[in-house]
RNA sequence: ACCCUUGUAGCUCAGAGGAUAGAGCAGCAGUUUCCUAAACUGUUGGUCGGCAGUUCGAGUCUGCCCAAGGGUACCA
């Protein structure tokens, strides 16, 4: 919609003779009796026009050259909106080309030939996966599929780091717990790792191993088999949420020296210390974020002779761009918070071109069970397990109840809800009118005899219902959706969209009459209901639930 | 102490400086000889946390204050 009357406008102010850099605002009114859409440009052009708003926009509509039969009525309104009325007409023929178009419909090729990286996820594996980290995790697949309609060639990546002082702590969590196993009596220490995932490791070996491993004094088997059983049932976990990803980057690589360079995270320090930002004293190597303004450097390299954890981060993202990708989205917690600008700074002294970064911090969950918030901790052995949650409401309400709020919004994860078979349940409004649908054409294929696979948009013109044009007209929104979850990083608005879909179909099924119509209007109402339904599930695959048949 | 996010209807939340601040749920009143009533229709409900400012115009921007959450390690 706005991709397809954006040229005219902007010819209309050609027209004018204004040249102008300010970007055109096409928005959807509340009230329909504003039109089917408006532009505010007369408020934004105003004070350069040297006019009031609403003087420059009566010049300006006279200027609109739309193509025949599309806006039946453009005029000012108000202090100076220009609102826009369309030809029903329109507006169903339009909506019956998503038929035609099919998955197709909503995406583009604007990011095409363009790499770009999503990182989520991104948890060590020192831990079964937490409900709030789940949070991120649909956020990321999200976001890297709407990209993907967009043309882009996205590469899904989680960035993690077997090697560290947290694993050290984990392996040694598993050995108190292993020794336990082995009748010996210890203290363990509340500085480690208290789920009871450890204790389960811990067993695994002792039944593998009897007490045989009680005298060893070197850890790495205890590492490995926890790293390899919590990673494990990490990617268990993400598959069941359908998420995926393409590549596992372990830090450590970047630790390493290859082909006589130095490592990654060696480059970095080389780099920064030809710019000058690199300060040694108190035995360790630091960043000098002084010199940015900041209150104290930052610590790159510790007295130990370890790398902090940002030396490997700004190495990590060197290598983003070493890669060549045009964009890449970071997906985190808010606990990450504060950690980014460091990394940015340091990589715009390298040179880089850190617009090409963009961020997504989502905040936390707290689940209410019955009224009762339960908050999430993490590292206590107390925190809730994202399996936990699957297995109470499913795979498919727990994305959606991520994601239907803002990531800004701490989100309040109500159980009871998600597992409510009603309207009060997102997820099943929305399956539900997807499953209305298949349920209507398996009934027209029997009674009538209608084949989904010939029907064509073609009719919709003959409709011109209040409910027919509002259901129509939304469809055409899809892409505008898409366009704006983008610019956000914010799929929320594909699931409110998704609900106003799912809200108009419903009432007009209920005010329209589909297998009882005359054949023409009842195709035309069979086909309207095909396009919907293309929409539902394109919105779908993008927010990553499933589009059941019947329910 | 400082930094980040949030504060909008009883509840959960939308609101890209613009029109009379919107949904959903709950509440209240209705709808089934008819394709899925797992649905639909109507309706009640507001000091946009508070105070000051910028602007032709502020829920939206700025400052201060209050409240909730998160962060301020030679942990990640």
């Amino acid at each position: 919609m706005r991709a397809y009357f954006l040229p005219y406008i902007e010819a209309a102010l050609q027209k004018a003779g204004i040249e102008t850099g300010t970007e055109i605002q096409i928005e959807k009114p509340t009230d329909k009796k504003f039109g089917d859409f408006s532009t505010n440009i007369a408020f934004l052009l105003a004070k350069e026009a040297r006019k009031n708003p609403r003087e420059l926009a009566g010049q300006l509509i006279g200027l609109f050259a739309f193509p025949e039969g599309t806006v039946t009525k453009t005029e000012v309104a108000g202090p100076g909106f220009i609102n826009f009325h369309l030809d029903p007409g329109f507006v169903m023929r339009s909506a019956g080309a998503v038929l035609e178009e099919g998955e197709a419909f909503g995406c583009n090729e604007a990011g095409k030939g363009q790499k770009a990286i999503v990182e989520y996820v991104s948890a060590n594996p020192t831990g079964p996966l937490t409900v709030g980290r789940g949070r991120g995790g649909v956020l990321g697949d999200c976001i890297a599929n709407l990209f993907e309609t967009q043309g882009y060639a996205v590469t899904r990546e989680y960035y993690f780091n077997d090697a560290g002082r947290q694993m050290q702590i984990l392996a040694e969590s598993v050995r108190y717990r292993y020794l336990e196993q082995c009748g010996q009596v210890i203290e363990f220490p509340t500085t480690h790792y208290q789920g009871d995932y450890i204790g389960e490791i811990a067993e695994t070996l002792f039944i593998e191993h009897g007490d045989g491993l009680a005298s060893l004094d070197d850890l790495a088997l205890f590492k490995e088999t926890a790293e390899g059983i919590i990673f494990s049932s990490i990617r268990r976990t993400l598959e069941r949420l359908s998420i995926t990803h393409d590549k596992f980057f372990n830090e450590h690589t970047l630790y390493q020296s290859r082909e006589g360079k130095p490592s990654g995270n060696q480059q970095v320090i080389d780099a920064l210390d030809a710019k000058e930002f690199i300060g040694r004293y108190d035995n360790a190597t630091w960043f000098m974020t002084t010199k940015l303004g900041q209150e104290k450097d930052k610590v790159l390299i510790k007295s130990s002779g370890d790398p902090s954890y940002r030396l490997p981060d700004i190495a990590y993202h060197v290598t983003k761009f070493e890669r060549g990708f045009d964009l890449m989205v970071n997906v985190f917690g808010a606990d990450h918070i504060d950690e980014y600008p460091d990394v940015q700074e340091a990589l715009k002294i390298l040179g880089y071109d850190t617009s090409k970064i963009r961020v997504a911090i989502n905040q936390f969950v707290t689940t209410t069970v019955g009224g009762q918030t339960v908050k999430m901790s993490t590292r206590k052995g107390n925190a809730d397990l994202l399996d936990d949650l699957i297995d109470d409401v499913g795979a498919d309400a727990t994305r959606l109840f991520f994601i239907m709020r803002s990531k800004d919004s701490h989100l309040n994860f109500d159980v009871e809800l998600a597992k409510k078979q009603s309207k009060d349940n997102p997820v099943f409004y929305l399956q539900y009118a997807h499953a209305r649908i298949c349920s209507l054409v398996r009934m027209a294929a029997k009674e009538v005899g209608f084949d989904e696979a010939t029907a064509t948009g073609e009719g919709l013109p003959l409709l011109s219902s209040e409910p027919e044009i509002e259901l129509a007209s939304s469809l055409l929104d899809f892409p505008d959706v898409i366009a704006s979850c983008l610019r956000f990083l914010e799929p929320q608005k594909m699931v409110e969209y998704l609900h106003t879909v799912a809200e108009r179909y419903h009432k007009f099924y209920q005010e329209c009459p589909i297998l009882k119509a005359d054949e023409n209007v009842r195709d035309a109402r069979l086909a309207l209901s095909l396009c919907v339904r293309q929409v539902l599930r394109n919105g779908f695959r993008i927010l990553g639930i499933s589009a059941p048949e019947s329910m």
